[in-house]
RNA sequence: CGGGAUGUAGCUCAGCCUGGUAGAGCACCGCGUUUGGGACGCGGGGGUCGUCGGUUCGAAUCCGGCCAUCCCGACCA
């Protein structure tokens, strides 16, 4: 249906009331997408077009990779989730069929398509192979936003390696990077690979590929050669000025003052001249230690986590006094502790520490002789922090994919083994690999519109034409407009062509608002010269004179090739 | 899960404070005029005022419960 007399493609004047993100307003204004329950969305005729684009990209990459399309059910047995342990998930949907069993809705495949590779896999000869399938994810998601950005329910193309060990993983893992680049790279997106936190999916490695723009819910850092989630960042503190050591820690009253804040001030020093001390208490029989970041840092919660290899708790103010002192005034001096101090900390300086009494911190002390310590990273970086010597920016990004090595995560507990040349029964070494077609789909609507809508990359936009027909139905506009139109799609463009009875402002808005790259307009001002006006969506330019309506189907696909 | 807000026509909203016939603009239908930047005239259709309960002679309006949606935060295999 390329006639826009007979398409549903219900554009609004006004975005709906409670939109915020840029990709949200204009992909329901543009009649692409329409909402139907929190973070539920369906995708109408012209946004099923692009969504349909980017997947068709994907596909021939992996396909390029060497990677096999199969699709399997969003509704699963629980058994195999029982085994993985993530039946506890609370994003899980858990249902129950009628005769009682219990049953998941999916929220990514590891558990289905190890399964069968378990039943199927028997020799090292069967490996290495990859799957992949664009299939419906179920997540209860505590609180879906910005449109089709984060929602409930949504198609992620999932692929999955399996290999016999480390190496072909490796080899697996960085054929995806490839494939991945060439996909982002055809979008048309401004897009980045960045270091990530491999989280609770466990593995030794995982890169994320990130889209910059203003709704993108994740903070990457950035200087030249570098780039990573600032959830994993690591950087070279900026300099603070901090005193000189004193011979021996001095003992300053500082009542009721509690915060860094309130310290600093009553001292007149800037915060970083202060030591924080964050209790905590580590699941593993280290127990409780203090983890010390410079007094204008913030500890950053996963990298600690990582730092640690275990998971860990904030100490309780009821630890806290036992082992230290009260709440607000403690630090490391005379603790019988483990230290943990953050590399942003110059052991050069002497910093104010609390005293571990109420109502008291000590100045002039200087780590590693006032106390002992290990070092570890786990500061949150800021921007102006440096890294190779260039200070880095923070910038909002939307995960668009990710590349995770898995290792033997799911193949252990799901028992998918080979037996090896020596007939030794090994778990099969996997990784995975997702994109969200919806979320490039609003990325490049956030990256590339303007104040009167959608500006489409070429590769992805509904169509790669609109025509826009002007003149009165019976008039030799539209019958022209006819001719260009069966013309363009007789070389296989895809085109669009308005032959409504609106007037010419309302297309011209509509057009505008739909973004599609190349605009034709049949008017009687050009169509005595026997031509069609052009212009480009990007930046709305006009082409110097337009296209010749006789042999224009050769001229506009020369245009197009020009476009973004 | 914590904080904030909102539910009135397809959309954007007014009306609520101070209870008494449910409104506007856009959209839609009919007729006519109009066709290079969201046209105009005339006529017309469309709403359980989220829901349940309470107060009242009377509730969109006051009170309470619930539901839904959005925003901020937490969370985000």
């Amino acid at each position: 249906m390329t006639r826009l007399s007979q398409l549903l493609l219900p554009t609004e004047r006004e975005p709906p009331a409670d939109a915020e993100a840029v990709s949200h307003k204009l992909m329901v204004r543009a009649g692409l997408v329409r909402q139907i329950g929190s973070g539920l969305w369906s995708w109408l005729p012209a946004g099923w077009r692009v969504h349909q684009k980017v997947v068709q990209i994907i596909r021939e990459e992996i396909d390029a990779i060497g990677g096999q399309e199969m699709l399997m059910p969003v509704l699963q047995p629980a058994e195999a989730w029982h085994r993985t342990g993530r039946y506890e998930i609370d994003e899980l949907l858990k249902l129950k069929d009628r005769k009682g069993a219990e049953m998941v809705l999916a929220m990514t495949h590891e558990e289905c398509v190890t399964t069968h590779v378990a039943q199927v896999v028997r020799s090292y000869r069967d490996l290495p192979f990859s799957l992949y399938h664009f299939q419906v994810k179920e997540r209860d998601e505590p609180r879906p936003r910005a449109g089709v950005l984060r929602t409930r329910e949504f198609i992620m193309k999932d692929a999955y390696s399996f290999d016999r060990d480390q190496a072909g993983l490796r080899a697996s893992y960085d054929a995806y990077a490839t494939a991945y680049a060439r996909i982002f790279e055809r979008t048309g997106l401004e897009w980045y690979s960045v270091e990530s936190d491999v989280g609770m999916m466990g593995g030794s490695a995982a890169h994320e590929y990130m889209a910059p723009c203003r709704a993108g819910e994740n903070e990457v850092a950035l200087a030249p050669g570098y780039a990573a989630n600032v959830e994993v960042a690591s950087a070279q503190a900026q300099p603070v000025d901090v005193p000189a050591p004193l011979p021996a820690p001095e003992a300053v009253q500082t009542p009721a003052a509690t915060t860094i804040d309130a310290v600093a001030r009553l001292l007149e020093l800037p915060a970083g001249a202060l030591l924080k001390a964050f209790p905590i208490v580590i699941a593993d029989d280290r127990g409780f230690v203090l983890v010390v970041v410079r007094g204008d840092h913030r500890v950053n919660e996963i990298k600690l986590a990582n730092a640690l290899g275990s998971p860990w708790r904030a100490a309780t103010d009821g630890d806290v006094s036992a082992r230290l002192g009260p709440p607000g005034f403690i630090g490391p001096v005379g603790a019988d502790v483990t230290v943990l101090l953050d590399e942003g900390v110059d052991s050069e300086g002497g910093y104010v520490v609390g005293a571990n009494q109420a109502d008291r911190h000590l100045r002039g002390v200087k780590p590693g002789r006032d106390f002992d310590f290990e070092r570890v990273d786990v500061r949150v970086v800021e921007a102006g922090d440096s890294v190779g010597g260039h200070p880095i920016t923070i910038e909002p990004a939307i995960e668009v994919g990710n590349i995770f090595q898995l290792g033997t995560r799911y193949s252990e507990p799901l028992g998918a083994t080979y037996l090896d040349e020596d007939g030794a029964q090994r778990p099969i070494v996997m990784g995975s690999y997702g994109i969200g077609p919806a979320r490039i789909v609003a990325a490049a609507v956030e990256q590339f519109s303007d104040e009167k809508g959608i500006s489409w990359p070429r590769a992805l936009a509904p169509w790669d034409v609109e025509i826009v027909a002007l003149g009165r139905s019976g008039s030799g506009e539209l019958a022209a407009a006819e001719g260009l139109y069966r013309d363009l799609r007789a070389i296989g463009l895809d085109v669009l062509l308005d032959d409504r009875a609106a007037g010419p402002g309302a297309k011209f808005a509509d057009a505008e608002l739909l973004g599609i790259p190349l605009r034709l307009t049949v008017g009687r001002r050009s169509l005595d010269s026997g031509r069609a006006e052009a212009q480009r969506r990007r930046g709305l330019e006009d082409v110097e004179g337009g296209v010749a309506l006789d042999g224009a189907a050769e001229a506009v696909t020369e245009l197009w090739r020009t476009l973004p």
